[in-house]
DNA sequence: CCCTTTTTCGACTTTCGGTCGATTTTTCTT
DNA sequence: AAGAAAAATCGACCGAAAGTCGAAAAAGGG
């Protein structure tokens, strides 16, 4: 009863590297059983369908992240060093996985879709109590922070994750972001050296 | 030689209706060539894939939206009715098919990422210019038009395309709308009729 | 009327996700 | 240790769906 757990992570971890470097819809069931030396029965005992799989691989991901995060938000840093760390730990999705470049393609819409929503869901309670923390120290000024920090989410998505954004986006970005939380003028610079 | 186009049509517009009503990847091009009455071949005779075709529709969908918005903006309206005019004749995506609401269905990612996408490459320009006039006009005041635009109409479809939206989402909106093109508080309550 | 071009046809191929009953391996029970 | 029960594995098979292809039928033109 342990053996299966064993290999359903192996199984995890070889669709996680398909899936990233080809991409989700061009990874086909075959292709991952191929690579584990099993059989299609096996891989179905294991995952009820290809989405699930894709489910669970997201939540894999996101999961360190937020753990990632999770720690930085309960630290001792200050609040700026604090987003800076965190919008690091959530970006390592283009860095960790650029040689193939395959996860914005047209095919992998889906995908990425997904990891938007999931990282989205999981990022704006966890960056809220940030600012929160920022609006006692007088780093911010604003009300409805989820909502905000979650438009800002969306933007940064939409935004730096192509690789056709301008130094003129960072800039609007940053004048945006605080804007929207009552920053002064200048206080959100560093996020123009996390994104570039 | 012009009955191919006449028949080209008939299926583009075929295969509008089913995409609209039961979602791209819940169409079949089996589906499409039986409601037509042809043959496969005949529909790869006008068509290289199934994708093409969406890419098509999608094309005729956001043609008809950017003839009305650009009337709009060469009217004599005064700016927030063009934009409150532009917004409108954007979202009819959302009255015209919600029947089915199958737009935004786990499923219909890929159609609705693909709208998305090509809408706002279309609009911005369009709403840009307004702002522009806008400036002119002393209701605005900011720079790097287009990519405020961007960022605003990136927000707006990502927050108000689902129904889960809440009255705080448009109060947050309106707020940063006002903050990123520089215009006076309360200037852009409009926009909260046009969403709601 | 014949020849060319356009359009249509539909059987066939391939790919892929998913199913299922049979079989082997592991674990539990006594 | 023997046998039963449960867990894990196997792979042939299925059905759906996109896309291909060569042949045949319409349409046009001279």
């Amino acid at each position: 009863m342990k053996k299966g757990e064993k290999r359903k992570q192996e199984l995890l971890k070889i669709a996680y590297r398909m899936f990233i470097s080809r991409g989700y819809e061009n990874t086909s069931v075959d292709d991952i059983i191929e690579e584990a030396g099993i059989a299609k029965g096996t891989y179905y005992y294991y995952f009820k369908s290809k989405e699930q799989t894709l489910e669970e691989v997201i939540g894999m991901m996101i999961e360190q992240e937020a753990e990632t995060a999770g720690k930085i938000v309960s630290s001792a840093l200050p609040v700026p060093q604090k987003i800076a760390g965190i919008v690091s730990s959530i970006r390592p999705s283009k860095e960790e996985l650029p040689i193939e470049g395959a996860l914005m393609r047209p095919e992998n819409i889906i995908m990425h879709n997904k990891i938007r929503r999931k990282l989205t869901e999981t990022v704006v309670p966890i960056l809220s109590e940030v600012v929160e923390e920022g609006i006692r120290e007088g780093f911010f000024s604003c009300d409805c922070i989820p909502e905000r920090v979650r438009m800002l989410l969306t933007v940064s998505n939409e935004t730096f994750d192509e690789e056709n954004f301008t130094e003129r986006d960072i800039s609007v970005f940053i004048d945006m972001a605080e804007k929207l939380l009552g920053a002064k003028p200048g206080t959100m610079e560093f996020i123009r050296e996390l994104i570039r």
